[in-house]
DNA sequence: GTGGTCTAGACCACG
DNA sequence: GTGGTCTAGACCACA
């Protein structure tokens, strides 16, 4: 499995988890369609309560990442379409607002914050998933 | 003052308030050696706590934003140097990891995700801080 | 436990538990990767307000001395790397500069002086911390 | 004057005074018997209010580093004799407890902070006080 | 259970 | 007047 946990991060384990599930098929580890571990194996594996698993998994399916059949457990939206929304856009401006901001008060030139945006969307493109 | 509060929002009011103010010094709103209202005195003007106040100016201060001048209150450091450590780059790397990896999956197009970043670079480099 | 609070001392509570944590961990009492109490319990030991502790807990972390583990609390950052910066040896240099001056004009001789310094240092590297 | 005041500094600024009073007694800018400035003027070059320097003086004298005449105002005192007391010696001990544990887990070996105290004090003996 | 946030109100040191 | 410290008690998110 290719989750790796921080516990002492200030990010709640259940949030990355899942960033790395988004990020896992954004770099095409996990592919469309894909089965995940079950609630209890992938908290056996990380070592985490399976209520914190179980969190990720509805919250995923919420926002339209998984699907959840009763019989076989979870897998990744064969038909993933989770939405470029208006909310979705504000969401992330305010996020580059401040990020932004900070970035530049530090002296990160724009060349220098786009070529990160670069660096990140070129690993998608390739194999990515959607 | 420029300071809006979410109060329903999930970000801590006192997360709120450091992101506006390392904004505002961005954009050029707040100048460097720029005086800062007291605590009690924005604590008073937003309908909170001095204690969350309390609390932003110290982190503001410990990360080198502010500085607090005995009995005249805080301004923002005259000699704004809030670096550009590689601890910084690598929070930031993390960052752009898991919000470029939802952007592309939600259709986001990478020049769509850096037009949003020149926006806001461009509202700084006319007016802004440093 | 071992933390000794003076309530009567002009040093702030807080800043004497920081003290002697940092000392603690020097002379070997409190080992990388140990866990430190909750901030309840502690306040709890030692009969103070948990708000207290909270703060010295923070400020350790925000150091650099401890982590705190998300559920598992607080613990002696096993990988401590708080380093030599330039800007600890010139606060150090200018504490010392008034230091050995009053000692000096006390007729504390240079060596009375560094043999306080060897005594100190001798605890430490015998079972100490690094 | 030689006094040099820091407005963002934790220390107070009565405390700065006194530190750099004894100091300047320490390394002979300042001769026992030397006349200081008055309060007002002190207070005025400095650019704080009076009854801070007031505290100063009433504080050295109390301790035994200035002497108070009614006419010819405040000077060092030229029998300057503040003592090596058993009070004095535990309060150093009790700081460099703590300094020199940090010092050591910071990474500052004996022999580096015995250099530091070495260079304080020869710059002592040469000209220097008492 | 853990720490994190926020409120409320007190007292103090400093200038 | 300023910020700093401490107490007290509430509610929340996380695991």
């Amino acid at each position: 499995m290719f989750l790796q946990i921080q516990f002492e991060s200030e990010i709640p384990i259940y949030q990355q988890i899942k960033n790395q599930v988004i990020r896992g098929i954004a770099i095409g580890e996990l592919q469309l369609g894909e089965d995940l571990p079950s609630v209890r194996q992938l908290a056996s594996d990380i070592g985490i309560n399976f209520h914190t698993v179980n969190k990720v998994y509805n919250q995923l399916k919420q926002e339209g990442w998984v699907v959840i059949h009763r019989k076989s457990g979870v897998m990744i939206n064969p038909d993933l379409n989770v939405g470029k929304t208006q909310e979705y856009i504000e969401s992330l401006d305010d996020l580059l607002k401040i990020t932004t901001a900070e970035a530049f008060l530090r002296g990160l030139s724009k060349e220098e914050f786009i070529a990160l945006i670069d660096k990140n969307y070129d690993s998608y493109n390739s194999k990515g998933g959607k």
